[in-house]
RNA sequence: GGGGAUGUGGUCUAGCUUGGUAUGAUACACGAUUGGGGUUCGUGUGGUCGGGGGUUCGAAUCCUCCCAUCCCCGCCA
């Protein structure tokens, strides 16, 4: 911050440059607000919302973000809704190094190819034995762990979960959450006697993820497989949730890899079994990222600026008193006295000085706090308060006895409008398609395709390559089956499975 | 990696063609005013014009080298 002088102040006016329009449009140019629509720029849009949502900002450093103390809450809150799931199945939090020594990535051939184009790797030290990697995920560092503290059936599972952060550097085009050059995250790596435990929590996972983005984010997913072209590097299969965003792109929003014996071999990871001989335990491993976050913003936000669902938010309320000086004492006393009312929410007064009250509405609406208590001289003359929903705007006179219950309401409303109206536009923005010309007009109306697919990986990379970055999302789990004497939309060659096509972040 | 552009207070920006040490907005600080949807006014802080070199009496402006960043293509979860 105190160093913006170079780097600082370009990241900033870059990002505002990048899809400037005119040298003068007349927008209240750096006033707080947002300046451009959701529906016109949602890059420029979403920046923004992030940037004065003080969810996070760029850095000095290229391709880093920093998480604000706003966004950091919500990755606490994301936090605190995944840790108890895992932990009630056996999973346990620990802590591995942040360097990989190169070694260890070559154990694993496929792994370290699916990652050596994006490994930061540190300068080596004359007196180190060999190059080290910052990890860009770390089954390797932990996996020659797991060799060693492995040995027996009863040893089994072997369930461990790291919050951490990892670093991939070939990203070059940084947006906030959704890409960087590091980012925060979970990784869950066990390891299982049986391929069948092994597939059974791997899909465990993958529900958790569900749950996490659908019932705290208010995110809908779709869940589904990757294709093997799309696979984890060095993993049997590859199953994640996947969302999609309001200009019609997708996004990968967590995975749950079933890695098969692939990495157990390479580290030498095997156990006695219950009947005396050596064997290869079957192992899974599992992330998402801040990503989700990003996800969330994008999903619910809009032309004022953050909306936050309400189980994500710390201060669910704000209240604003309207000030004036002969009834200003009395106006501050009643606000005091609903915001120990509500306790429970955390509500935050905005008694601060020389803002107007539009001002603050503003204010709050663009932090995305779900709902807002008006509160005036006439509304303690009629015994009542304004409650303004974020979402729908709709204000709402309560009567003060009632306060509690609507409040309570509202916010269980809210949840729940955001997730059904995610979901409306996940389901009318879903389409299916039989043939190519049907798939490609669904692509341009920034759809999600679901269509029969060869399984080919030639052919998957000829889409791509044709539509200009159509990509294959994932394979679902209802409706993979493509019907009888079904096609391949790009090669006509028999189907082998329907699959979801989209452009991506 | 290939191509194209840009660099002026914290942020955005005028000035560059035709050289005379910088414009406006916003933000920030202080004071007043105002207060039911971004109140108004005043005062103030803040700039080695990306960096080095050159031309010139004089360079933000002209020349040159370097640096940084962004955009398009490629690559990438």
């Amino acid at each position: 911050m105190t160093d913006g002088q170079h780097n600082g102040n370009q990241q900033q006016s870059n990002h505002h440059a990048a899809p400037r329009p005119s040298p003068n449009n007349d927008v209240k140019a750096d006033t707080k607000g947002i300046t451009v629509k959701k529906n016109d720029d949602i890059a420029e849009w979403y920046g923004q919302v992030v940037a004065k949502a003080e969810l996070a900002d760029y850095s000095s450093l290229r391709g880093f973000i920093v998480l604000r103390p706003n966004g950091y809450l919500i990755w606490e809150r994301i936090q605190n809704e995944l840790n108890p799931k895992i932990t009630k199945i056996g999973v346990r939090n620990a802590y591995f190094p942040l360097l990989i020594p190169e070694s260890f990535f070559k154990k694993e051939a496929e792994h370290a190819e699916g990652f050596s184009p994006e490994v930061a790797w540190i300068e080596k030290h004359p007196d180190d034995p060999e190059r080290y990697a910052i990890r860009p995920t770390s089954e390797t560092i932990m996996y020659d762990s797991y060799s060693r503290w492995v040995r027996s059936w009863r040893d089994l599972p072997l369930r461990i979960n790291q919050w951490c952060s990892v670093v991939r550097w070939e990203t070059k085009d940084t947006k906030m959450f959704i890409r960087a050059r590091e980012f925060l995250w979970q990784e869950g790596h066990c390891v299982y006697e049986t391929e069948r435990e092994c597939h059974k929590e791997t899909m465990k996972y993958l529900e958790f993820y569900r749950q996490v983005a659908e019932e705290l984010l208010a995110v809908p997913v779709i869940l589904g497989k990757k294709t093997d072209n799309d696979k984890f590097a060095g993993a049997k299969a590859t199953y994640a949730i996947e969302s999609l965003m309001p200009d019609g792109k997708s996004l990968q929003m967590g995975t749950s890899h079933d890695l098969g014996q692939g990495f157990a071999k390479s580290f030498g990871i095997s156990f006695l079994g219950k009947d005396g001989t050596t064997q290869t335990p079957w192992q899974n491993s599992w992330g998402f990222s801040t990503r989700l976050i990003g996800a969330m913003v994008m999903t619910h936000s809009d032309d004022k600026g953050l909306v936050l669902p309400p189980r994500l938010a710390k201060n669910k309320i704000a209240i604003v008193p309207i000030i004036f000086d002969d009834t200003k004492a009395q106006t501050i006393a009643k606000a005091k006295e609903i915001q120990k009312l509500l306790k429970r929410y955390d509500p935050v007064l905005d008694d601060r000085e020389g803002y107007s009250a539009g001002w603050k509405y503003n204010d709050h609406e663009l932090h995305g706090v779900p709902l807002r208590i008006e509160l005036g001289p006439k509304d303690i003359a009629k015994e009542q308060v304004v409650l303004v929903r974020r979402d729908t705007g709709e204000k709402k006179f309560v009567p003060n006895a009632q306060i509690l219950d609507e409040v309570r309401h509202a916010l269980d409303a809210m949840q729940a409008n955001l997730f059904e109206k995610a979901k409306a536009f996940l389901q009318s923005s879903t389409t299916e398609a039989s043939e190519w010309n049907a798939f490609i007009a669904g692509i341009d109306g920034k759809k999600l395709v679901l269509a029969p697919h060869c399984s080919g990986a030639e052919c998957e990379a000829e889409i791509k390559e044709v539509t200009k970055g159509v990509t294959t999302r994932c394979i679902p789990f209802k409706g993979d089956k493509p019907a009888a004497g079904a096609v391949c939309i790009r090669c006509g060659q028999k189907a082998k499975y329907n699959v979801y096509f989209g452009r991506a972040y």
